[in-house]
DNA sequence: TATATCTGTAAGTTTACACTTACGTAAGGA
DNA sequence: TCCTTACGTAAGTGTAAACTTACAGATATA
């Protein structure tokens, strides 16, 4: 999580996750959009891969990469619990509840 | 906007967002709850401030710090845009037809 | 097998950044 | 006025990170 959000704060990591979001493309293709050296967008790709945010497919020479949705969600809902912290204390609360009375539904309203 | 996201990516920073969302705080109250020094928190303060991120008032000697709610609302609406592009191409699709129609309306459902 | 293609990795450099200590500054109290 | 309190700022340091060029490895192709 910490590493996702350290992934995302970089401009070219952020172009990448919207170039591969919708399809998946190889390293080369990918670099072919930015300025830098092909071997910088390798890098920035591990970072990414390393931080859950993108898959890498090998298919025969090439390697397809494409955004990872189940860690852009995950971090799309860390930040959703950071926007309002009164809705975690409320969480945590109702967490502690929960410890105590043994039984709950998690359906919690702001 | 980029800087918003570069503040948000330090864990210490994003500790003292949480510190001053529901209340305000002095610096040096902030500073206390960190084990590094004063003015490393100062130094962090800056820097969400000049992204946006917390407002300063000053009261006496002291200074005070809370979330700018606004700046965390726009940040919120930069990664929500980001989270699915294909909404943004959507969006974008739109406001292309909308420039040769030269009439509209802006509700875009996915 | 030899070779070209597509890519990650190693090594080194430069810049950014989180931190420290030392100092400057503004407001309030004795 | 003198001193304390509550800060920010300056200067310097160590580490991380983004980039470069050079090289290595794996797959297809002749």
């Amino acid at each position: 999580m910490e590493a996702a959000l350290k992934a995302m704060s970089d401009p070219t990591r952020r172009k990448i996750l919207q170039l591969v979001q919708n399809e998946e493309m190889p390293a080369g293709a990918i670099a072919s959009n930015f300025p830098v050296s092909r071997p910088a967008i390798s890098q920035h790709l591990a970072v990414l891969k390393s931080a859950g945010l993108i898959d890498e497919r090998r298919s025969g020479v090439k390697r397809l990469y494409r955004t990872r949705v189940a860690g852009m969600a995950e971090l799309k809902v860390f930040l959703e619990m950071f926007w309002d912290v009164r809705l975690e204390r409320l969480k945590a609360a109702v967490e502690a509840d929960i410890k105590k009375e043994e039984s709950c539904d998690d359906d919690v309203q702001n």
